[in-house]
DNA sequence: CAGGTATACGAACGATCGGTCATATAGTTT
DNA sequence: AAACTATATGACCGATCGTTCGTATACCTG
């Protein structure tokens, strides 16, 4: 145990959280390594240390927003049983993920994507890459829900996986920008359409 | 007619025109006064001059957008008549103008949406009415197509908009950030069963 | 103990940001 | 003709950006 790597540990942590909650409001690139110095009372210079680069400040904040959502969102769902419980689990965890703010910005990944989806680079990939690991573990539900016999063995898997991941992201976009709750309860209407 | 006034006015729109590409890829706050200013040969000054403030360019830009998404997608689906007809063309028209990549970052809207929604202020307010008003216009069509007895009466108008909605914007979302036309097809298939 | 390593700092760098200002020009008005 | 107005420019401002550097400190290893 090295006591120093302990503390660098720790710092990061701390750096990253305020990262990525800045990040869900401000974007990536809204964020800055002078104002996570000021807000959490250390110097430009150690922060950017401990990171290397701007760039590498983002990975780190996308990965570490990534390992909030598995525990908030994805792990808890795992808990349940295969079959429309789990995914109506996942589906559930994810509105409240959103709608209790986490992330201050409303889901991080949602406002990330949309402010890299056409550029290009290593936060590109990096935020690419989740959303399109996101969308397989959506399908992979859907398609256990299939073969234990709970959806109809006809169901159009990514289909379905398509438009439950669509309400959601809708539910998102329109609950932080107004301020309502309504869209969260349409979208629930939407799961339970699909999963009864 | 003032041959200022016309020149200013052509200045204005050559300039918002490149500020709504530039927005929809690197977001509002990426498009930066100098760069427009460089790119279109003209000097800093003299952009600023035109609009008087960055805040205003944002606005104005905004602005623009709204007008290019009015000819594009729902002036035409407009001239449809009232019933399914308009509404299906209406998001046929909303499909392409993402696919076709009218602005290159896809749809201006999910993008400056994303990125201002959980801010204040002026840029924030007038996305949030142009939202708010095409989930309007939406839920108007929908209740058109009820009243016409296209859709069946006890149809939830609400609802309805809100799912039409959602898969579009997720096929928008999907598609810029992996390049696929998938998401788009995908989208088509939820609006047909909706929409017959 | 000495030698190496990771964290953390303050000062400073060049670049770029939004914005100001004095000035020149083209077009309209009187 | 003169007076006025809108566009457009280039030089310049203070602030902030990401980044570099030298240095001090705490910790682990030999």
């Amino acid at each position: 145990m090295d006591g120093r790597l302990a503390r660098g540990e720790e710092s990061r942590r701390a750096v990253l959280a305020r990262a990525a909650d800045i990040a869900s409001v401000e974007g990536l690139d809204g964020l800055t390594i002078g104002r996570l110095a000021t807000e959490l009372g250390l110097s430009k210079s150690g922060i950017f240390a401990l990171f290397g680069s701007k760039e590498e400040l983002q990975l780190a904040a996308v990965e570490f927003a990534e390992r909030v959502f598995l525990e908030r969102v994805v792990e808890p769902a795992l808990t349940e049983p295969v079959g429309v419980a789990r995914l109506r689990a996942l589906m559930a965890r994810w509105l409240d993920y959103s709608r209790s703010r986490v992330f201050p910005g409303g889901c991080f990944f949602a406002a990330v994507s949309a402010e890299f989806d056409a550029r290009e680079g290593r936060v590109h990939d990096a935020i690419t890459d989740g959303q399109v690991r996101w969308a397989a573990l959506v399908e992979r539900l859907v398609a256990d829900a299939v073969r234990v016999g709970e959806l109809e063995p006809l169901t159009d898997v990514a289909q379905v996986a398509f438009e439950l991941d669509a309400v959601c992201r809708a539910a998102n976009a329109r609950a932080v920008l107004t301020g309502s709750e309504v869209p969260y309860r349409q979208a629930r209407a939407a799961i339970d359409r699909w999963l009864g």
